[in-house]
RNA sequence: GGCCCCAUAGUGAAGCGGUUAACACACCAGCCUUUCACGCUGGCGACGCGGGUUCGAAUCCCGCUGGGGUCACCA
């Protein structure tokens, strides 16, 4: 372990949405910094121009907004390590492939696009590791200069020395490779830009990042990255790798299976309280524990990296809808509320100015039936809206009594009664007595002459909510349906 | 295919040589209850296989199997 301080960085390209397992990496980034009082830094690594758009940028700007991470210093809240877009680092990159270039650890290499992939398929047809020749490396001035002259334009690659190269994981322990596996690579594309590995080397080092932590598909890419520190002569910062988030048959999540963008996550009603808490304990665990709600400060004060899992772990949305429904039934109602409008809007449920008041009262009601927000539409619509009367449904109940006339009784009572829940139960319980209807009728057909249906709410704050004029009138409508 | 990583119930995950192998989600049952939901109680259910090492292995070593990752002028 170095003793520097703590900065930590999430370096997303911007070819997408963000993705969940960017989140959670972004997640456990920005807990270890705040832990230990470093900084978090987001970069937008962004060197693959072919695939590159600014509204990708603003998407994974905006997911991880969305989760409430807040970085210390990044594109849009600068910081003294600005740029952090690495299209705008160029000349930074293009300083040291020069001063490799001088100490002759990496040369020009003018092979095609085509020769190299026939190169390849050739070893892999003789059963070789493919792995690129180094014949570039043997170029004399004159053929170096014959190419330059004839404009093709040539790529930078970096010897490399051969020999095993290892460093020791945070979350696994010590990992090494065989150099020798790999032939010469690419820093520097013929366009100019550099290749991902060179940049991230360079641009973690400028930026004193004490710990470079991601997925564990970047593993492989770690022993290059070494060879890039070592020719540079740089000290090597910290690693962790994460496990990787699988879908549910174990295969790597990707869009075709199931949501992979924190803001499908959100469209579907997920709190980012909720998705912090689930990404948090995929991958990692405080160890023993009875209650696994936690909230971002009581992760901040417990996690650890050495208490990341080093295996796979599979994406559980089952799990994530318990957190999220014990997220919802926290919150304020009002804050309810609040989160439920966009949904209720979208399904047109909703003036644009909505009572909040009264979705206030509603969501008492249904809080704690609420597993994910875009329930709402559906466990709100008898409130906001009159339903149709279950008539075929509401006269099996009230078979063996008259319910006519006992509904009559209860719109009767209703119309003069305190408008509040208490007087409202005590004087709808005190009338069934009168009436002697069991309990399991009189309810049943008051809930499916107010609400409609047979599944509901509880029933005297419902009414409540509905109102005097509304509860009576559909009493009447039920009536009518008899 | 080479190399690397991983392997405890359906899922997440404790465990770091001696435990009746936790806990959480899911599932099942009961309770609570005017429905649903919440809540409570209980239950089902796991150390991938084979060799070692050891008085003793889920824990250490080796092999196998399985899964994942990676082998680009993608990141």
């Amino acid at each position: 372990m170095n003793n520097k301080p703590v900065r930590v960085r999430i370096a997303p390209s911007p070819t997408g949405d963000a993705h969940v397992g960017h989140a959670r990496t972004a997640l456990y980034d920005y807990l270890f910094a705040r832990q230990k009082g470093g900084v978090f830094v987001l970069r937008i690594d962004d060197t693959d121009t072919a695939r590159n758009t600014l509204t990708s940028e603003e998407g994974v700007i905006r997911g991880l907004r969305w989760l409430g991470l807040n970085w210390d210093e990044g594109p849009d809240v600068g910081g003294d390590y600005a740029p952090y877009r690495q299209s705008e680092r160029s000349d930074t990159y293009h300083k040291h492939v020069d001063l490799l270039m001088q100490e002759g650890k990496a040369y020009h290499c003018f092979c095609t696009p085509e020769e190299l992939e026939a190169e390849r398929k050739a070893q892999t047809d003789a059963k070789e590791d493919p792995r690129y020749s180094g014949k570039c490396r043997m170029l004399s001035n004159q053929e170096r200069e014959d190419h330059l002259a004839a404009g093709r334009a040539p790529t930078v690659r970096l010897k490399v020395p051969g020999g095993v190269v290892g460093f020791n994981d945070l979350v696994r322990g010590w990992i090494e490779w065989d150099t020798n596996l790999m032939g010469d690579f690419i820093i520097l594309k013929s366009s100019g830009i550099p290749v991902y590995n060179f940049a991230t080397v360079i641009d973690d080092h400028l930026m004193d990042i004490s710990h470079v932590t991601r997925g564990a598909e970047h593993i492989a890419n770690t022993f290059s990255q070494i060879l890039i520190y070592q020719a540079l002569g740089w000290e090597l910062p910290e690693f962790a790798h994460f496990s990787i988030m699988l879908n549910e048959d174990r295969t790597k999540m990707s869009k075709r299976k199931g949501a992979t963008f924190i803001g499908q996550y959100a469209d579907m009603g997920y709190l980012p309280e909720a998705m912090l808490n689930f990404l948090a304990f995929l991958g990692w665990s405080p160890g023993t524990t009875e209650d696994e709600i936690y909230t971002l400060e009581q992760l901040i004060s417990e996690f650890s990296l050495e208490r990341c899992t080093s295996s796979n772990a599979v994406f559980d949305i089952k799990k994530l809808d318990w957190i999220n429904a014990k997220w919802i039934r926290r919150l304020a109602p009002a804050d309810v509320a609040e989160r439920m409008v966009p949904f209720l809007q979208r399904a047109g449920m909703l003036a644009n100015a909505p009572d909040m008041r009264k979705l206030e009262k509603i969501a008492i009601l249904i809080q704690e039936r609420l597993h994910r927000l875009d329930e709402a539409p559906a466990l709100c619509s008898f409130f906001l809206s009159d339903p149709e009367v279950p008539a075929q449904e509401l006269s099996e109940v009230l078979a063996q009594v008259d319910g006519k006339a006992g509904l009559t009784e209860v719109a009767r009572v209703l119309a003069t009664v305190d408008w509040d829940e208490p007087a409202i139960e005590e004087n709808l319980r005190g009338l069934q007595k009168d009436l002697g209807w069991s309990t399991k009728v009189y309810f049943m057909s008051l809930r499916l002459a107010v609400l409609g249906s047979k599944v509901s709410p509880p029933l005297f704050g419902s009414i409540e909510v509905i109102g005097r004029d509304n509860s009576i009138a559909r009493i009447n409508r039920a009536i009518n349906s008899l």
